[in-house]
DNA sequence: AGTCACACGTGACAC
DNA sequence: TGTGTCACGTGTGAC
């Protein structure tokens, strides 16, 4: 038993070990050596195995270089997540993928919600399906726009809403980078109805044209569901 | 040479070796046979060492399993991200550092700009700095609300304004879940200037008082910086 | 051929 | 103590 124990310490694998450490290969197997060609005689290694070594030492640089690489981006991922360096790498990872489904939940939810202006020009006049106002009448529809911001962009809207006789029940206003996005919901008069619906898409189309005189850009729609 | 090439295909050490496995922790170093207390002796081994093989066992099979754990968070990062199931480890690792940074700045844009409203009230105003009408004494500056959303409160924000005898040079108007933030930017009058400043302060903060009254919140500033 | 990347078993170290 | 994590060297298959 004690006599292992010295055994193992004494043939620990340091990395400064006096053996020549590529011809550990071959030793390594060495204990069966009733079947070994150069039995016991680990100082005088079968001769011309210069390329084997160098290939073995080859192999052994390049396996470090590949661990030290991931180790790195490891380390990287460390200082980018609320973590300090003694945490397992095997928790790292774990946070990591918490994180990154988080970050792209919460961008898919940004993104996907309407609130922001995207890059294209788009008009949507919806219709938010049954009426909110107690069947009397009254349609109820939602308008978006979105195109480039100008500063009497909400006037015109306004003036059109007004010469359409359509009130706003609810405006959501996003501006971001130079880009406007308005979402409208909108009601119309008691006794004026689909029609109103198609005079304020055409009103929004000649907008956005008239805006977009200089820049174009792709028009998405207009969409029109009732 | 081909001697020892035999030699490692004999030797090649698969999991169903007719050796018991947990030996070659001794057997490994047993090249250096000419201290070994047991030479060449692969097929009885040293007696009652059924713990230590026990523990080697468990130690063996104890990393596997963290081997396994590391890898599985990497194949569920794979899914993760615009990547096969053949990319690299390490140039896996490298793809989420790179999209971790670059969500973590996308968040940072958009929660540290002021588009959307927060769960606390907010109103400040701050001066832009200089004024950017050339010098004719107006000043510029930047009014920003946030509160509950109602109907009404665009409205009175305009009456407001009006009374100040303050322009409107810009608007962003952003509301989500029922909240909704309001940032101005405003010039004042030729001839009136720092009171008005003063004067919206105040009418912005009675606004503010008036629309919270049945729901308590904490109200952050009002903030001035001339 | 030779290079690359992976899984494995193992010694060392920590708590 | 054992239980867990890490780095290392190695075998091996893929291209």
């Amino acid at each position: 038993m004690e006599n292992s124990d010295d055994l193992f310490h004494f043939l620990s694998n340091t990395n400064d070990s006096f053996f020549p450490e590529p011809a550990s290969s071959i030793m390594q197997q060495s204990f069966s050596s009733s079947f070994s060609y150069y039995p016991l005689q680990p100082f005088n290694a079968p001769p011309h195995q210069d390329k084997a070594l160098a290939a073995l030492r080859n192999h052994k640089e390049a396996e470090k270089r590949r661990r030290e690489r991931i180790n790195a981006h490891l380390n990287k991922l460390r200082t980018l997540l609320p973590c300090n360096s003694k945490t397992d790498k095997a928790s790292l990872l774990a946070k990591v993928v918490e994180r990154l489904k988080e970050l792209k939940q919460q961008m898919s939810e940004i993104t996907q919600s309407e609130t922001f202006p995207s890059e294209n020009d788009e008009i949507s006049v919806l219709s938010t399906g049954g009426d909110g106002s107690g069947g009397d009448g009254r349609l109820i529809f939602k308008a978006s726009l979105c195109c480039e911001d100008r500063s009497d962009l909400i006037p015109d809207l306004v003036g059109i809403l007004k010469s359409l006789h359509l009130t706003t029940l609810r405006a959501e206003i996003a501006t971001l980078g130079g880009r406007t996005r308005n979402v409208l919901v909108v009601a119309t008069d008691k006794d004026r109805s689909v029609e109103s619906i198609h005079f304020l898409q055409n009103s929004l189309h000649t907008l956005l044209q008239h805006n977009g005189a200089s820049k174009r850009r792709r028009v998405v729609g207009p969409n029109f569901i009732v």
